[in-house]
DNA sequence: GAGTATGTAA
DNA sequence: TCCCCTACATACTC
């Protein structure tokens, strides 16, 4: 404790100062259990909350290692009732558990009386329990084991799950190691998880989180259910399987909306399992389909509500969640720590990058002024059109023009929201467009022509977010985004962290408008980035075409 | 059936 | 606040 990085704060903030020598070593220990709240120019806000210390916890950190850290990068003393707090909030964890009794019965159980008495006398909860055979335990009813770990979270006190899972039926499968490996943090975050059972691994896009999924089939061997967010992520995960495992295209199955099989290894869409007919989850007998050992939620950050509500049932099979971050627009972040499970793993980006897995980024925030004109209209202007207004301001286009100036002979992305300013920008730079409305096979032979290299600059809208990956995109300019969401972020700077050939740095390029709700709009997505560790660089548009 | 067009939900 | 995109279901054509 001595002119550190970092300031804790009683209201359990923490402060960091990012230009500070340390601020990047401090950030990385910090991450660990405090969420990043605000990200601007010089000073960052974390929040130590509850649910952050109980996943440092579940992933196998002290409250002493916590306490440590803030102790030696803080520039003052960390208040005491902060310290303690972290010391109460972290030991919360793994007072209550829920295991199997002797004769299989799923009961809560506790060695703290007066913490058992408390929870056992909540409202929501004294229904879920259907016997008191010992001092220390509680019978749970056997459908209940989502729902009693829901209660007990919203009420602080989590239980760690110990009831084991069903081994479900077994089912052959390897990977297929001839000339790679999986990377060492691919092996901890696979024995991890089969060491805990259920749990999320959090890993950036790029860092092969498909690899972790089909590491922990071969370690469990079982017949196994993936669950995605579309039909083209559903390919790419049964090409991935097909290549690195000794899985068969007989052995997967993709269950969508063109196709119904249901195979050893199936491939379902989220959106398959909340269609409902009649008012009645249509496919709901494919989560019985088959004796599912193993249950992958890919993109676990993106999963409907609905499908919580489903997995609320699905407590005794193995699940394994994969994200590249917890944070939830709907603060559902709860349900997938007492549903999914909690964290098991998490690799900062940073972390990952420095080890050359995915290639370095660097993000810019260029702010250009609107035309006198539009202000007096943007001023006058109801809430629902300033942020069009503020979104396609014209000095955007002339950025755009000498940012692709400066990046001439690398693979650039030019991201926008609405159709007309699209179709403007690829007049503007006579560059292709390709929308929701470009016909599929047009798509893929320009998606085809840019991965190759015959078209250097792409104008696309949002059908860029979900659809194929193209990894040979260096630079993205991104003109347009939507209300702040960092899912978008992750997404849009996803496709910019392949690890390249070319060895070039990834350039992140966010447009916004001075002044205006855009500005407002842009600090929100900056925090999500400034998470994993990346620095945003604030441009002024006149600074940019001087430079 | 396979392929296409249209409507709906989130 | 709306816009954009996707996936699914249904109805229709050949």
């Amino acid at each position: 404790m001595s002119n550190g990085p970092l300031i804790v704060q009683s209201d359990r903030t923490v402060l960091l100062e990012v230009a500070h020598p340390d601020a990047e070593t401090a950030r990385h220990e910090l991450a660990i259990f405090a969420e990043l709240e605000r990200a601007p120019e010089h000073i960052h806000t974390y929040r130590i909350t509850r649910l952050g210390l109980w996943n440092a916890r579940a992933a196998g950190h002290e409250a002493d290692d916590m306490l440590a850290t803030l102790d030696r990068w803080s520039k003052f003393p960390v208040p005491p009732s902060v310290s303690i707090d972290i010391r109460e909030s972290v030991n919360r964890y793994g007072r209550l558990v829920i295991e199997r009794d002797d004769e299989g019965l799923l009961v809560l159980r506790s060695t703290d009386a007066a913490v058992l008495a408390e929870v056992t006398k909540n409202k929501p909860i004294q229904p879920l329990l259907i016997g008191h055979p010992a001092p220390d335990a509680y019978v749970i009813d056997a459908w209940a084991r989502g729902a009693i770990k829901q209660e007990l979270l919203k009420i602080g006190w989590p239980a760690e799950d110990l009831a084991g899972y069903t081994p479900g039926t077994p089912h052959p499968i390897d990977l297929v190691e001839n000339g790679w490996h999986l990377r060492p943090y691919q092996h901890t975050a696979v024995s991890t998880f089969t060491g805990g059972g259920s749990g999320v691994v959090v890993l950036p896009c790029g860092a092969g989180k498909t690899l972790v999924g089909a590491g922990a089939m071969a370690e469990t061997k079982t017949t196994t259910l993936i669950l995605v967010t579309n039909t083209v992520s559903a390919r790419q995960w049964r090409d991935e399987l097909l290549r690195r495992t000794t899985l068969t295209e007989e052995e997967i199955g993709e269950y969508s909306g063109q196709m119904k099989e249901i195979k050893p290894v199936t491939i379902a869409t989220y959106q398959i399992l909340t269609a409902k007919r009649k008012g009645q989850y249509a496919h709901l007998a494919l989560l019985d389909a088959l004796d599912w050992g193993l249950i992958v939620y890919d993109e676990v950050h993106l999963l409907p509500a609905p499908v919580f509500k489903l997995t609320a049932d699905l407590q005794a099979r193995r699940r394994l969640g994969l994200t590249a971050t917890l944070v939830r627009e709907d603060g559902r972040e709860g349900d997938v720590f007492s549903l999914i499970g909690p964290k098991r793993f998490d690799a900062p980006w940073k972390e990952i990058e420095s080890q050359g897995f995915i290639s370095p980024a660097v993000c810019y925030e260029v702010r250009v002024d609107l035309p006198e004109g539009d202000r007096l209209e943007y001023a006058a202007s109801a809430d629902e059109d300033r942020y069009r207004l503020a979104a396609t301001a014209p000095a955007k286009i002339s950025v755009v023009r000498d940012l692709v100036a400066r990046h001439r002979g690398e693979r650039i992305l030019v991201i926008g929201q609405y159709l007309d300013q699209i179709d403007t920008l690829a007049e503007a730079l006579d560059a292709p467009k390709i929308t929701g409305q470009t016909p599929v096979d047009e798509r893929e032979q320009l998606y085809q022509a840019f991965r190759e290299g015959s078209i250097e600059l792409l104008v696309v809208s949002k059908v860029a977010n979900f659809s194929i990956d193209l990894p040979e995109a260096s630079v993205a300019i991104q003109v347009s985004g939507s209300f702040g969401s960092r899912q978008e972020e992750a997404q849009r700077l996803g496709r910019l962290l392949r690890p390249k050939e070319s060895g070039h740095t990834a350039s992140f390029y966010t447009l916004i408008a001075r002044d205006t709700v855009d500005q407002d709009f842009a600090q929100n997505r900056q925090r999500f980035l400034a998470e994993q560790g990346y620095s945003y660089t604030i441009l002024d548009a006149d600074q940019l075409a001087a430079a």
